[in-house]
DNA sequence: ACCTCCTATCAATGAATATTGATCTATAAG
DNA sequence: CTTATAGATCAATATTCATTGATAGGAGGT
């Protein structure tokens, strides 16, 4: 009955965000964590730039948020947009759940 | 503490489906129930190969079923992916939540 | 001031994706 | 059997995204 999300943008955002193989393991990774981009550039035998380019879309998507403290740059998981990503999934559940009832068409 | 997700390719698959204004506008169509493709080309005032590759991308990442009907094609939310996708989401915020913990580095 | 280290940004290339219009298949109706 | 309709698929083009290597900025250390 939702006429159209008011939103969209915001969820193509997020979910563009998650859509990419490199990213879900950034995630993966600081989900143990705060870390920093060296940590991480490391542990994933990635190069700097492509890492530092992956974690400004988590960023810009609200998934992440970074702290400097000298020359390094933090990074954490925020709970804020994954939130959002909550709501979205559950209003789809909740509607799948009422199963399609069949309609005459065309 | 997760190795690495088992099943990243199949994630990256689910939210590439969900990273697009299209495809989310069907998926808000589909929450009404079951529709036909003729239905949504005209709600959605959109070219016919472009639905039918846009259904293609949800059907393939399971999150909508067909299903024919003489020469109509209907489609419906899966439950299925959703719950996926839950477990998904459901993973990240428990992680978000446990705050990072800022350990030395480097 | 200089040099070094960590990170972000830029420019160029290459790879995926989306859009359009045309064609093809299947089902139904006459 | 012919025609019409619903939808999928294909080929070509346009667009968007990721990767790489180079450069620039900012913070410490000497």
């Amino acid at each position: 009955m939702t006429a159209v999300a008011p939103s969209t943008k915001k969820a193509v955002t997020l979910f563009h965000a998650l859509s990419d193989e490199t990213r879900l393991a950034l995630l993966e990774r600081l989900k143990d964590g705060e870390q920093c981009v060296c940590e991480l550039t490391d542990a994933m035998k990635a190069a700097q730039s492509r890492l530092s380019f992956h974690l400004k879309v988590l960023k810009d998507a609200g998934l992440v948020e970074d702290r400097r403290e000298g020359r390094w740059m933090y990074y954490s998981l925020s709970s804020q947009a994954i939130e959002e990503l909550e709501d979205l999934v559950d209003s789809l559940k909740k509607a799948a759940k009422s199963a399609g009832s069949a309609r005459r068409c065309c």
